[in-house]
DNA sequence: AATACCGCCAACCGCCTGAAT
DNA sequence: GATTCAGGCGGTTGGCGGTAT
């Protein structure tokens, strides 16, 4: 004998959170924390599945998410980390905090991939695209030492997203890496950048688009409740764009306690 | 004004891992 | 040790809004 199922996953409801629902999940979770997402549904009163409580909480719905677009350092640091880590995105959304795995993911597919193509550089391998054609036509059996540390024409350390031994790939998530060599990322892609000319140019003229897609203050019921702190603090989070105050949550939710 | 196309992103799906039984 | 599930993760999709024709 196991646990219980999650959910029977009948009657459930899916697709888009309403107003009501975002408010439901937000009041139970911050008048009883997070037990067990399991039963979150149940007592919260929604008909959804506790995955999908998790999911809307984790990505939309925690005091302290930033939202807004990703800053040019901010992308700069998710390729540097995308080259050690691969597709790892939770490792990844770890290094910035306030920031998810869904969002950087979806930031990835949807612009640096293509500002990376534009530069002619495989999103993928990290490499030079013409580089690693040749390669494919010439590749014969790589050697160890030819693949673990490679260094592509741009100077940037190449092929480091092959699989680790279970001790490198801690050494990778667990610890920063070293200012050397976050320097010499860093240099790899300044190089890119100056020799392509594409890269600044693009994140300068792209326009920041801090709008959340889903606009919670406009069909907000203004007579919810006020009764105590805690409401006062959903009801402002549902009023206004307040993500980008996490400070300003924080303290409220100190002062609560 | 109508339609087609494109980009963005929230949400779902399925798999994996570790924990509970 | 085997079974079952919760939580977490990455890949994918569908809907919506903006732009081009």
């Amino acid at each position: 004998m196991g646990r219980q199922p999650c959910c029977d996953k009948v009657g459930l409801k899916r697709g888009p959170w309403s107003i009501e629902e975002d408010h439901k999940l937000m009041n139970f979770i911050l008048n009883n924390g997070i037990l067990c997402w399991r039963t979150v549904p149940k007592l919260a009163g929604l008909q959804r599945c506790g995955k999908s409580c998790r999911l809307r909480w984790i990505n939309y719905l925690r005091p302290d998410l930033k939202r807004g677009a990703l800053s040019e350092a901010e992308e700069d640091q998710i390729i540097q980390l995308h080259a050690r880590l691969g597709n790892r995105w939770s490792k990844i959304a770890s290094h910035f905090p306030g920031r998810t795995d869904n969002e950087i993911k979806n930031h990835w597919n949807t612009r640096i991939k293509k500002r990376l193509k534009l530069l002619g550089v495989d999103p993928v391998s990290h490499k030079p695209i013409e580089q690693q054609e040749d390669e494919e036509k010439t590749e014969t059996i790589p050697t160890s030492n030819s693949s673990k540390q490679r260094e592509g024409s741009l100077g940037v350390p190449f092929m480091i997203m092959e699989k680790h031994t279970k001790n490198e790939e801690q050494q990778l998530t667990e610890g920063d890496m070293n200012l050397d060599e976050t320097s010499e990322l860093l240099h790899g892609y300044e190089m890119v950048s100056l020799d392509a000319g594409l890269w600044m140019n693009q994140g300068a003229t792209n326009p920041s688009s801090c709008s959340p897609s889903f606009s919670l203050e406009e069909s907000l019921n203004p007579s919810m409740g006020e009764s105590n702190p805690i409401q006062q603090w959903v009801d402002s989070m549902l009023s206004c764009d307040g993500f980008n105050q996490l400070e300003e949550v924080l303290l409220f939710l100190k002062n609560c306690q």
